[in-house]
DNA sequence: CGGCTCTCAGCAAACGATTGCAGTCATCTT
DNA sequence: AAGATGACTGCAATCGTTTGCTGAGAGCCG
């Protein structure tokens, strides 16, 4: 036996036969080429000296590497660990790894990213970092099958699985209204971002929807999902006078932003002020107060991903050349509350 | 030129020379040995073609993949994605990638990965998944270059950088201490782990070096460092009637628990009963109440950690036979008052 | 001027698997 | 019984790099 690691041909020598043979046999496509004594001959001898291919060669003939590259914004944001979770079980149950990319939203990065990822051969793409409209992007979806996560791009040649964006901040302002609240502002997410812009436009719809009239001077607009530009885009709300009683973050983390602002300037939530988040990110639950938000299936979405991005690998480009948007669900919590006017009135009754 | 992606032959046939050479002239080790301006020729040539190297290739003759196995209990856990990124940054810096495999602490998926990651020939493995005494770890070490990020094995034969866990729980209890805390409880993690046996021994240490005699009553150990763990061992404390004003926690996710076991029992966080947790996590700043916490360098853990790792890569076996551990540094919120018995005799003055 | 060393570049054999092609039997057909 | 068919399996090329060895030519020294 040689040394090291044991090869196709140690199995070979083994079992008596040519290394052609064992590749045959080992291979669920290819064992009916061969006979079937001498496969399990082959098999045998492969399990008793505990063969494993190595895939660095088998990669070289084959051109597939059995990875797949994960492009995220920042795994730091809560948001994506148990997506990642979502997407690494669905491949590795395909003998498939993740290769997981952080951009930090930055184009460069990014560009630096994909140009690894294709020169490590990565066979597929899911991608959690898309701009509205991003030729990186698209680009690199011509050279190889790709999937969008929690994103979209303007014209939908990249296939996406998505969390229903709009029923979700339906129910969100919904859910206000049921409470008694008719001012209701929109601390709204980056607008080159198809999340921001689709969950904006939602909240316009939303809206009108249950009878209110949207009033610009309650939306402002952040510049990424953040607790500080929740804080910040609360502050200029504040600052120009505005006058609500509830609002609707354009995520968890802009919404703790508004708790931020809220404590900073003296208001109380849900007291004053009711918010409501989107995303239901974990521990969302333990925060001051618990958090009424949008609960998004992240880890089916990986999974979901993943699976999309298989099937299309395998040949079936066909697969869902529609975008899959998976259902979400309003959670509530204490975050929200009837609105002052409400309470009033149940007050003096 | 031949189709899909330039190679090294195209190079050599733009530059007039042989394969072999521009191999020699585009490595850096091996640059002397070709003619100045051969190399120079060359480089050209694998500029204005964008040569870039097939990796695939070069590890099958190598037997180097520039690829680090890290492995996590649970990418889900606010703990490692921190780390993760340092890893990553400092492995990007380097040319390395990670490769993420969460092991849930099952041994037999952590057995699956470390197979998983041997056939896909890493480099060397960073691991946070280690037992106290970790035989699979200790065996997957002696195949390839190891360090450990949080975890310790028993005997120091993997290296390790770690928190400075034992000054960590000190700065806890001589804060709770001040605040005249005198009979502390301590919801202990898991002891089959390292963190988990030092933080506990740590505790008993700090409690005397305060003055402060160590009451088994006063101590319950989790099976896991997570919330559900901390409610139960709180819950099982308070059921067998011990008394206490304050308690340190394993980690910050049974320090939450706590926080739903007392909330159950219609106690009060810190009016009843101080908390402290360990490792600030994200957002530790905004649970109810915001968490008193010990804050690890989590980044830079997982910066310290990948550099030593490549350090032993580069054959610098020496690095660090040390482990490393990094300060830690209380951070003080408002999940910690004064005893309530200082609080009564301040009332009293 | 012969022989020596030295520098440089090409040759070809790896690395470990996959796969088109071709060859060897045994079996079947007529 | 001869040829055709079919089922297996071996041969050898190939994937793109790296690297030990060899060879060619230049320069140097005695």
């Amino acid at each position: 036996m040689s040394p090291g690691p044991v090869k196709l041909s140690d199995v070979a020598e083994r079992a008596g036969v040519h290394p052609a043979t064992v590749s045959r046999a080992l291979s669920e496509r290819t064992r009916h080429m061969v006979n079937g004594d001498t496969a399990q001959r082959v098999l045998a001898a492969a399990e008793e000296l505990g063969y494993t291919p190595n895939p660095i060669a088998r990669s070289l003939k084959t051109n597939r590497s059995f990875t797949i590259a994960v492009m995220l914004p920042d795994l730091t944001n809560p948001l994506f660990p148990p997506m990642v979770r979502g997407i690494e079980d669905a491949l590795a149950e395909a003998g498939f790894t993740a290769l997981i990319a952080n951009t930090d939203n930055h184009p460069d990065r990014a560009l630096a990213a994909v140009e690894t990822m294709r020169t490590r051969l990565a066979d597929g793409c899911i991608a959690a970092t898309a701009t509205r409209d991003d030729g990186l992007l698209a680009e690199a979806a011509s050279e190889m099958p790709m999937v969008l996560i929690n994103r979209r791009v303007l014209n939908h040649e990249i296939p996406a699985v998505v969390a229903d964006d709009r029923s979700g901040v339906r129910q969100a302002v919904e859910h206000l209204a049921a409470l008694g609240h008719e001012r209701i502002a929109h601390v709204a997410g980056p607008q080159w971002l198809a999340t921001g812009a689709d969950r904006h436009e939602a909240f316009l719809a939303a809206l009108r929807g249950v009878g209110l009239e949207p009033d610009p001077q309650l939306i402002s607009f952040g510049e990424g999902f953040t607790e500080e530009q929740g804080a910040r885009s609360l502050h200029t709300l504040l600052e120009a006078g505005a006058s609500f009683t509830a609002l609707v973050a354009g995520n968890d983390l802009m919404a703790l932003g508004c708790y931020d602002a809220l404590v900073e300037r003296g208001l109380s939530c849900p007291d004053d002020i009711s918010v409501v988040g989107f995303n239901d990110m974990p521990f969302a639950d333990k925060f001051n107060p618990p958090l009424t938000t949008v609960r998004i299936p992240h880890y089916a979405m990986g999974r979901r991903a993943a699976e999309l991005l298989l099937a299309r690998i395998e040949g079936n480009a066909s697969a869902a050349s529609e975008d899959i948007v998976l259902p979400v669900e309003l959670v509530q919590r204490a975050s929200t509350a009837p609105a002052p006017s409400r309470r009033a009135r149940q007050a003096r009754a």
